[in-house]
DNA sequence: CCCGTGCCCTGGCGGC
DNA sequence: TGCCGCCAGGGCACGG
């Protein structure tokens, strides 16, 4: 669930806490989140320094020369600051700073990944060479010309980080409400102001809901455990049942592509 | 290349 | 109260 604005709150908090520690020790609790075999993992990265965290899409990238450590947290991957080495079965990764503190990744559904990469162009190869543009950095007409040779749902369109990246299920669903579109419009049948629409919606959603540090709603909360207040600026997701704030017809949730998706028919069209 | 489906996981919730 | 079954969901492998 940890979207762009979670994520770069994350990467904001726990550059405060750990910018400039190095790592004296890993424990890896739970292999399947490091795409390494363990002990190369541990070898290459135990003696050495954390300069910088930066963020590509959803992806926090721990700069660690020579090496970028790439950390998705896919669902409920959180960072911790502890001081002891491991304080719940959910404990999957612990690194040991020089200060004496842990840096811990936990994860309830064992569903994020860690990989290495050489600091040095690390964004020049897979998986972040793959990433569509940040909707921020987006050029309109270069995603409508893709766009409109698919026939895929906007909606699995924008969840599509190939094509712009950064949005998950939260934050399309409040961009295309913005943007008066309904989620399963076809991404052939998009005008080009559609498009700019929705460039323009996405960029103004996740600039805003980095301001208000994410959303807090299931569990996400940042290493510190503050709590997002974008959660209280939701217009349609997770308001199935209530009024919408524009016209007041009740939205409905439905399904698109797998996911949950909440829409107002009567502010969104096809 | 394009697109849909299923898998990975487990806490929490609905149903009985 | 207790237990079972199922769902959520990002990204990717796989098959048509």
């Amino acid at each position: 669930m940890p979207e762009l604005p979670e994520v770069e709150t994350i990467r904001r908090t726990l550059l405060k806490l750990i910018q400039g520690r190095s790592i004296v020790g890993i424990d890896v609790f739970y292999d399947k989140i490091i795409d390494h075999e363990t002990n190369d993992f541990k070898t290459t990265l135990i003696g050495k320094r954390i300069e910088a965290i930066e963020r590509v899409g959803k992806y926090l990238c721990l700069m660690i020369p020579p090496f970028a450590l790439l950390v998705h947290l896919r669902m409920e991957g959180r960072f911790f600051i502890r001081d002891v080495r491991r304080s719940s079965a959910h404990d999957h990764v612990s690194f040991a700073l020089d200060d004496g503190r842990f840096l811990i990744y936990h994860d309830t559904r064992k569903f994020g990944r860690m990989t290495l990469r050489t600091s040095e162009h690390y964004q020049d190869v897979p998986p972040l060479s793959k990433l569509g543009p940040e909707p921020k950095d987006a050029n309109w007409e270069d995603i409508h010309a893709r766009l409109k040779r698919r026939k895929i749902a906007v909606k699995t369109a924008l969840l599509d980080q190939h094509v712009v990246c950064g949005l998950g299920n939260i934050y399309v669903d409040e961009t295309l409400f913005k943007s008066g579109i309904h989620p399963m419009k076809r991404t052939d049948r998009l005008t080009r102001n559609d498009v700019r629409t929705l460039i323009e919606s996405a960029t103004t959603v996740l600039h805003d809901a980095v301001e208000l540090g994410g959303t807090s709603i299931r569990t996400y909360t940042d290493a510190l455990g503050v709590h997002g207040r974008f959660q209280n600026e939701l217009k349609v997701h997770t308001k199935a049942g209530e009024p919408c704030p524009v016209c007041h017809q009740i939205i409905t949730k439905q399904t698109v592509g797998g996911r949950g998706t909440y829409v107002c028919k009567s502010c969104q069209k096809k």
